[in-house]
DNA sequence: GGAGTATTCTAAGATTCCTTAGAATCCTAG
DNA sequence: CTAGGATTCTAAGGAATCTTAGAATACTCC
């Protein structure tokens, strides 16, 4: 092993490099950046087995990246903290500008729908034919929503359409950047005459949306 | 290995946490950081073997994070762009605000003196009791320093002691944020009667501060 | 072209990390 | 206090990474 006089600062860098050298643990932090969770809901909205994400919790609980909640038999995580939830939205902007693989990744899943930016949204949110969609679980939006939006799961929007106004100029969101599910109500609205777009960055993206309203 | 349907979008953020998860990568990134330098000169300055210093250049330029220009025989690296540059500045100080283990470490290395900031400093600079001494060899304050810093390297400092004004106040600096050398500097100008401090986070530190002059 | 130098490529042993099975722990409910 | 569920701990095989020796490449200078 190499050593030079600085190495033990170094090594403690490295234990955040370390804790976000994963994908698994990236996906974690995402849905956790959301809301709450326990060890199970997390494991089943991430897509990573159960057994596998509570070790890797563990190392980020070492890293000091979440803390868990105990209550009763459960633990609740979340991510430890406001700094944490910005640096991981500095990660994410840091990496989609310099690596153009992850762009062509995003754009795999999602898509090529061009979306609203999060300060767009704001400065429409005060006129009255902008209408948002959160197109997440109740549960999720009960945690937290853009201000006016209403709350319409995707597996209930195509029954629920005429609650939507034919002219309006909708702006739908889920929760992560990377979810797929806005895009897939917007191609539904879409199909059915409505002018849709989504909110680029999800919730994740409005929430760290830069200074301003 | 796991996976969930957004894995290609995290194995690609994953590579940004992956090329931070080494200490000696760490390290090099933040020798690059003050300035181009090739591989020899970089692994010399680093305290990293040559063979080991050239293949983890490898993988940092496969992270896009540094970049390679040849000039005859030799390469000379850099820090990609300055986007760069910023982000390793947030993730030094994200870790040193969550990891008390990094700022045990750093403490043990520097010892616990008092440094002025950045924006301390700046806004003594025009003052003319206070003289600024860049103790970084040569070459590196020619490539850019604090504005009216002096140049005296340490190995110089105390032939030149008589260079500095006695009742001045003696801001020294070097260039990493964990650079052991305005430390040794200060406790020799401290030993002579001189009123000194080092700069937090040195001359990296000094280009990174917040905003405002 | 040939000697000499700087750097990278190839390869392999040592080490660390990922994943997951099985046992252990800690809690609630009855 | 016992049954049952949620989570973590322990352990081990397999995959990926680190480090570094030796060969190969690319350049300069003569």
């Amino acid at each position: 092993m190499s050593d030079f006089p600085e190495e033990p600062i170094y090594e403690q860098l490295a234990r955040v490099g370390k804790a976000l050298a994963s994908p698994v643990r990236l996906r974690l932090l995402d849905v956790l950046d959301q809301r709450e969770r326990t060890v199970e809901e997390l494991a089943q909205a991430a897509g990573v087995p159960l057994k596998n994400t509570s070790a890797q919790l563990q190392q980020l609980r070492a890293a000091h990246l979440v803390t868990g909640r105990k209550e009763g038999a459960r633990v609740y995580y979340r991510v430890a903290d406001e700094r944490v939830s910005r640096f991981l939205a500095e990660l994410r902007g840091f990496a989609h500008d310099r690596l153009a693989d992850l762009r062509d990744a995003v754009r795999a899943r999602l898509g090529s729908l061009e979306g609203v930016t999060a300060g767009e949204l704001a400065a429409r949110l005060a006129d009255p034919g902008t209408v948002v969609v959160d197109v997440r679980p109740v549960t999720d939006f009960a945690a937290g929503h853009v201000p006016g939006a209403i709350s319409l799961p995707l597996a209930e929007l195509r029954e629920r359409l005429d609650e939507l106004p034919r002219q309006a100029r909708i702006v739908a969101y889920c929760g992560g950047p990377y979810c797929a599910v806005s895009s897939q109500a917007v191609r539904l609205l879409g199909e059915h005459g409505y002018d849709a777009r989504t909110l680029d960055g999800g919730y994740l993206g409005w929430r760290h949306r830069p200074a301003g309203e």
